[in-house]
DNA sequence: TAGATTGTTAATCGATTAACAATC
DNA sequence: TAGATTGTTAATCGATTAACAATC
């Protein structure tokens, strides 16, 4: 309580995967769970686990563990996911397509609301329940929908200038898709999705 | 020189990004660059980035800083990406599709050379120069062609058994699109992309 | 040369882990 | 009750940063 002290970045980076395991634990009928048994499924340490949720509360009984739904519901919460937050998508090739056609997003708290892209060809296209808009209609339809998140799957050549655009709209949020690093103001987050990235990661253990 | 402690992972994980900031200053002509430049597009401290780069020898000179080819070079030999690893990928739906489709793996080292999936009606299908394989080929075709990274791009239920499957084939470089964390013997390595994921972490910072 | 920048060392900072009293 | 597990503190470990001699 008084907790002033900002809680870190990297704690709350791992409650999204607490919140995975814990989604899991609930398909599969399991009431309780420990910090020990989750910490064993996702390959971190129980104390990591008790500390990290020891930043906003006190959420298991000792002897029994926690409760998963009640745990799973804090998480979400306290991610503000226990809400539906409205996306956009920028480019709308292979990859933004399967972005705009993902069911998953819903059950964690995120729908697609809005496709743009810079080509005529695409624009007035129909997917799913949305129509692809041109680009000058960005910023109209970010801000009448208050869009607060927007997901950038253009080429890396285009990225910066997308998400100067976006920001202007006034998004907060960018998942980048394209393999580059992004400029914000300050207030504004990005975080990067960069398969090649991950996979240059791994093959530096490859033995040739 | 006689290096044998082990290089940290986290230092590992940057070296991609470090690439990607070097690729884009290739095509920008541009011939040197100083880890103070460096740091400022990625937003990483120079130091961090003089540091990072001494676990592997010495590749800048005072006064000038870094040859960017030379050094984009160096990089690709220490992540072994100077070569082309082929991969697989499990689960074609939209976005094994996109996966499949993507043309910008080849410039950083990698090529998807096999898909498969489970469902008989997507077996068989072409996509570009492949041939969509059943779920029964998996083993046989992944050791045909020496395979050793595999992405899994299927349903978070099937994403333990594909990954137990392509371990038994001989695969050692997991990059896992199911938003599900998974089990792999020792030796065995894993990567997640969990798009939600990173979503979550954002909006924990996001004012409702 | 003077200015710039490296590679490296030591200091600082922060994150993880071990241990345990509290208690279900 | 006895066993199990929490939340928390202190100790450990590792990563980042500051500083600077070396030198291009």
């Amino acid at each position: 309580m008084g907790n002033k002290a900002a809680i870190p970045d990297i704690v709350i980076g791992r409650l999204p995967i607490y919140l995975r395991a814990l989604n899991r634990m609930i398909q599969e009928n399991r009431e309780y769970t420990s910090s020990h048994e989750l910490g064993e499924r996702l390959g971190i340490s129980s104390a990591q686990i008790r500390k990290d949720l020891s930043h906003f509360g006190e959420f298991g009984k000792q002897g029994t563990g926690y409760n998963v739904r009640y745990l799973y519901e804090q998480l979400r919460q306290i991610l503000k996911v226990d809400r539906e937050w409205l996306m956009a998508v920028v480019g709308i090739g292979d990859l933004g397509r399967a972005i705009a056609h993902y069911r998953g997003f819903q059950a964690r708290g995120f729908r697609v609301a809005a496709l743009f892209d810079a080509d005529p060809a695409k624009v007035g296209e129909r997917i799913g329940e949305l129509t692809v808009l041109p680009m000058s209609q960005l910023v109209e339809e970010i801000t009448r929908q208050n869009i607060r998140i927007a997901m950038i799957a253009v080429p890396a050549s285009e990225a910066q200038s997308v998400a100067d655009k976006l920001v202007e709209a006034g998004v907060q949020a960018l998942l980048n898709y394209a393999p580059i690093t992004i400029t914000v103001p300050p207030g504004v987050r990005v975080q990067y999705i960069d398969p090649a990235a991950h996979l240059q990661h791994m093959t530096y253990y490859l033995t040739p």
